[in-house]
DNA sequence: ATAATTGTTGAGACTGAGTCTCAACAAAGT
DNA sequence: ACTTTGTTGAGACTCAGTCTCAACAATTAT
């Protein structure tokens, strides 16, 4: 994953700071993660990068659509990738955290369905369903 | 709707501030709201209750489910009574704030269709579809 | 190339919704 | 009455996130 690329895809001026910011988020492509995390991986690697800095591309990338804001946490907000996945939904698990990711598209033509009988333009939308996962539950 | 009633069904032992701070949330009924808000109506009623017992208050009628915790706005955690409506769900206008709501069994149904798939126990869970409502998208 | 313009950076001050502290007080139990 | 337990209010505190602003770097114009 090339963070010049990524950069100059989305209009984005590349510099020192950036190129590492980047490449951090591009580090964490596998998880759920706050802005916070980005700071504390480059932090880590012992890379010199203001928070503000941080904070900003991460925005930045969340407004471009190089991130997806997620509703995860109400501390923190949280983000993922969006280069390397499609659009998804969420389990989330109240003992141990565990996140199960899940696509279904009934469920999305009901949720456009809704949408038209109340005449409301859906742009987007988010289904969280909190509980146990499998491990927990049997615990 | 009497307010001793209410604290009463749920064991929270009655006093004069709850009694005030219960009023006030009972006349925000028909809205979502936040702890603030709450205490906002407080003040305008020129009635004095530490805004740290109105913010308990909340908390406990969200633990004891008299309070619905809605997600409609990452600064503000937001509320909605539960003693007069059912579950639903949520459309957030973007552009006015206007919500709507809606009940779906269908949609209710192939979630759980989902979490069995996923071995996943739910809870709860929260549906919100972000767009534009009929009046501002015809602006 | 050089200069002028425009965007970005870092350090740290600031914001504000929500929480915590703790001594005074009030309710319930005995 | 006395003890135990829960509640209150005022304000200090937390901390994720934002803002400031002068120095600096990238781009554009000359
Ligand atoms: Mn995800
Ligand atoms: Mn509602
Ligand atoms: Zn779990
Ligand atoms: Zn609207």
């Amino acid at each position: 994953m090339d963070t010049n690329k990524l950069l100059s895809k989305y209009s984005i001026r590349s510099t020192k700071a950036r190129q590492e910011i980047a490449k951090a988020i591009i580090s964490l492509r596998h998880k759920h993660f706050c802005a916070e995390e980005v700071i504390e991986r480059l932090r880590k690697k012992e890379i010199k990068v203001s928070r503000a800095s941080a904070y900003r591309l991460v925005k930045l990338f969340s407004k471009r659509g190089v991130l997806r804001p997620v509703d995860l946490n109400k501390r923190w907000q949280m983000y993922e990738t969006s280069f390397d996945k499609n659009h998804h939904d969420h389990l989330y698990c109240l003992n141990c955290g565990k996140i199960i990711e899940f696509e279904n598209r009934a469920i999305e033509n009901l949720q456009t369905k809704v949408c038209k009988e109340k005449k409301f333009k859906p742009l987007k939308h988010s289904l969280k369903i909190l509980g146990l996962c499998r491990e927990c539950d049997n615990a």
